[in-house]
DNA sequence: GCAAATTAATGATTTATTCAAG
DNA sequence: CTTGAATAAATCATTAATTTGC
């Protein structure tokens, strides 16, 4: 054998006669996620705990447990990790741009001049500030599909990668409308 | 309640030891998707008769037909059009850059240095060719959201369900680890 | 002919950019 | 203006072509 290979996948099949009324925009009714603050800490707490692209099954969890404060779904908490992390290395890199701007403690002999035409430049090309841990983090899912390994022997599957099941949940935007 | 929402849930645990014998390298397949001619014939098919970005559903039934051919799954065709779009994309570039730089019957009159200004620039602006139809098609997932819709009727639900329904096939990648 | 070494294609993820609602 | 939502671009990683030396 293998190893115990799991996976999960949801299927929501959602079959519905859009028959909402236009007027009452109640309850249901807003097309965009408005995170309530209660979700909005609970999200902030995640990231600033250091989380910054949780897996699916966090994800799934992170929904349930921010769904007491109000509707939401998984790809809310998705894209707001998204965006979270993105708004965030860009706040950053403006500020270290104006820091290097305004600081003239290091480099004082520089024109504004040049420092104008160096902070134009760097917004187009200057796009990775961190470089720490550049390491990405791939091989998803490569436990899902049914692959005939290559170890026979069956001794170590390497478990110790994953601690639980390997859960894939799958998350497509549904477009309204395509075709050619 | 102004429609009937009906919602299924299916959850695939499917926990199997693969028996499959590894010599043979048959079936079972490998850690990435390799798509076999016949898929691919299907696909590009597909991508010249217009599709682009297929939706959840067409990719459901994408792969449902592709399947005949071999494993394959939800996200294999999601990015195999995505890759086949960029690449395309990337491909007309470059052979536009191409062909400006060595066309020399239309606009002989231009002097090379503003062709080549030209190709650097549309390199970053020109992203859509297509042009007529440029809205963003947004509004995805909106009848997904669970929201305060009764739902009693989750259980029975026949294969058929979906022929024209809401389809929301949810497809996250599985991270192996993440941030503490 | 045939593997090891290189290169080219391409599947899979992540990041940057853009659009639009509120 | 802020930010959720969506798409496009860049990047990584793996597999198929192919080259090369034997």
């Amino acid at each position: 054998m293998h190893g115990v290979r799991t996976y999960l996948l949801i299927f929501i099949v959602s079959k519905l006669q859009v028959q909402v009324p236009p007027t009452t925009t109640t309850v249901g009714g807003t097309t965009r996620w408005n995170p309530s603050p209660d979700q909005i800490r609970v999200l902030e707490m995640l990231y600033r705990g250091g989380m910054r692209t949780p897996n699916s099954f966090q994800i799934e969890q992170i929904t349930e447990e921010l769904g007491k404060y109000g509707r939401i779904e998984g790809k809310n908490v998705f894209y707001w990790f998204q965006n979270h992390k993105a708004r965030e290395r860009q706040k950053q890199k403006r500020a270290a741009l104006l820091t290097l701007s305004t600081t003239t403690t290091a480099s004082t002999l520089l024109p504004p001049a040049a420092e104008t035409k160096e902070g134009v430049e760097t917004k187009k090309e200057e796009a990775c500030e961190d470089a720490s841990s550049r390491k990405r983090r791939c091989r998803a899912w490569e436990d899902v599909v049914v692959h005939g390994g290559g170890d026979d022997a069956g001794t170590e599957v390497a478990d110790d990668y994953y601690t639980d099941d390997d859960v894939t949940l799958e998350l497509f935007p549904l477009r309204p409308d395509q075709g050619k």
